[in-house]
DNA sequence: TTGAAAGCGCTAACAC
DNA sequence: GTGTTAGCGCTTTCAA
């Protein structure tokens, strides 16, 4: 840089205002700047401006598995928007460990990233504490953690496995189980919260043995599904509450000789790329997570700038129910379920 | 720190060294320190940190498209093999435009990460320039730049699509359509001439008609098995090179009619999560993906530590065929494939 | 083994 | 509008 307003022959603080833009600065001095920079190939140093301002342009992103296609698209939506607000991601991952997540946002803050969005490990336990008493701007996306005033952004869980599980009873089925994950987890525990009110509307008792609450995994998913399936009387009917749970349904179900929807309907939560390319295809209760994630980038971006509301924003996204073939049976109850049996392409 | 020094009565030069743990300090104002920070909640700063010794933690990773799940289980190696080594991750996204590309690489130097792992856009357009200029460690992963000498991780693409091609010609198949990627990516290129290599192999001309270039998603994989199934005389077989158009190849495929392996023997590039779910099982040649990330940054790993070869490493990965059912047909031309159509449950 | 002090490259007062 | 200059918080000589 010293270099640069050599060769410029202005001074340090005239290359800094070219580089940063907002100030005045003479044009021909600024063309010999710029053409100073040019020739001598000069790069600002990221490191030394963000310890001489006090920020860095780096948002932290903590999930916990970026294999699952639900993370991918909420990173994708976040990366979009912070993009757009001129901020980098710097991806961690908390592999669905309170230790790890702990490291991440002691690092997070040791970076002293600008702001954070993270999907908690736990519902309860408040590792928060580091990035409020360091006043790091956070978001909580996905998962809330109870009791804490932080922006966060989330989809209606209840409403989704509400809408799912209606969507079962509606078409007659009685026995309806469900898997989902675990109760310290703000999406494991409304899911189920979904469920029961969907029985209790139609007036239905919930049956402990048609419940099972096991770890957002495939193998969990396909030994809940063992598990239930093997009871007597089983099941008609199956609400899986995420993903790769329902990937393992699946194969369970395959593997116990029970065909969809003839001998079992079958619902999952979180749309699948191939939902449509199965035979049946799959219902889903689709979730908009890359707007997910979007939200969440916005809203931090807001926090950040300061023009944010002064009390915590909470906002709720709908998901929405895509009827296909898996949960709707060949002899249906009521007359007119045949109307939802028609298959929204999704393409 | 310098509160902290204060209160453990030490300098800051002591706090710095107990920080660090490399060099010699008395154990009595060790503790001191130690509980003087515990004491006062305080953190080191890293920017301040990495200004000082001219080097971040920080590894810059540029992909295409995290919603490709090739590149989240990418992603996950390097992640995996960057945490072991003490780095970061910040995640940049080409979009696979070179443009944004450039800015991404512009980006990382300016941050100064210490490395940088890439997936180049094109196979020419050399926009490691910068990298290199500003001796930034770099590794190509999955894709090479033709004739740059820099470190690269790829998998044997000609070796997969050879595999998979005479897998196919090895059931009796003569008519083997290809949808590939775009001709100037290494992946592209390079599976066309696995595909080619096969037909020579076994004595077959290849056909133009038969072979498709296109963009590696859904839609180009949907379009370009449209175009070649309308064909009279049609394919009887196909090679999809990798999974989104594969992906579109099925709903093309279903559009059309066709079935499974009774019509179209079917095999795909990458494994996808849920290959043995459908009905046909697919078949796939399957990339060691997260090992491929592991690799390209247990590579940058060692070029920051310095401890590298010399000359650059270019290490090749194996991809191994998966065979399923897509790609038996019902009526085999030879008598011992039955022993392939075997299906290897992945689980 | 320890402390004093220089300075990493930049931005933002402040004075002109 | 522009230049001078004081640090941002840390690590690392260097001398003791």
């Amino acid at each position: 840089m010293h270099d640069v307003a050599a060769a410029a022959r202005v001074s340090v603080a005239t290359v800094s205002r070219v580089l940063n833009g907002n100030e005045k600065v003479d044009p021909e001095r600024q063309r010999r700047v710029l053409s100073a920079i040019e020739e001598l190939g000069y790069r600002r140093d990221g490191v030394a401006r963000n310890l001489r301002r006090g920020s860095t342009k780096v948002w932290g992103l903590v999930i916990s598995d970026i294999e699952n296609p639900f993370f991918t698209s909420l990173v994708r939506g976040v990366q979009d928007q912070a993009d757009e607000e001129g901020y980098s991601i710097i991806l961690l991952n908390s592999d669905e460990d309170l230790d790890k997540e702990g490291r991440c946002l002691a690092l997070m803050v040791e970076e002293r990233v600008a702001g954070a969005i993270l999907s908690p490990v736990s519902e309860t336990k408040s590792v928060m504490d580091l990035l409020i008493s360091t006043g790091t701007p956070t978001v909580m996306v996905d998962r809330r953690i109870r009791g804490l005033a932080v922006d966060t952004v989330i989809v209606d869980n209840v409403l989704g496995a509400y809408d799912g599980t209606m969507h079962l009873l509606g078409a007659g089925h009685r026995r309806v189980a469900c898997i989902s994950g675990p109760a310290e987890s703000t999406t494991g525990s409304n899911r189920v919260t979904g469920y029961l009110r969907a029985l209790e509307k139609t007036a239905l008792a919930a049956e402990p043995e048609l419940i099972r609450t096991t770890d957002f995994k495939r193998g969990g998913g396909y030994r809940a599904t063992l598990d239930l399936f093997r009871q007597d009387p089983r099941p008609d009917a199956l609400i899986v509450m995420n993903n790769l749970m329902t990937e393992g349904a699946l194969h369970a179900l395959r593997e116990l000789g029970l065909r969809v929807p003839r001998d079992v309907a079958l619902v999952g939560f979180d749309d699948l790329s191939w939902a449509t390319l199965v035979e049946p295809q799959l219902t889903t209760i689709a979730q908009p997570v890359r707007e997910l994630g979007r939200a969440a980038a916005e809203l931090l971006g807001r926090r950040c700038r300061g023009d944010s509301f002064g009390f915590p924003a909470e906002v709720m996204l709908a998901p929405s129910l895509q009827i296909r073939e898996s949960s709707v049976s060949k002899q249906p109850f009521s007359g007119d379920s045949a109307a939802d049996s028609r298959s929204p392409r999704t393409r």
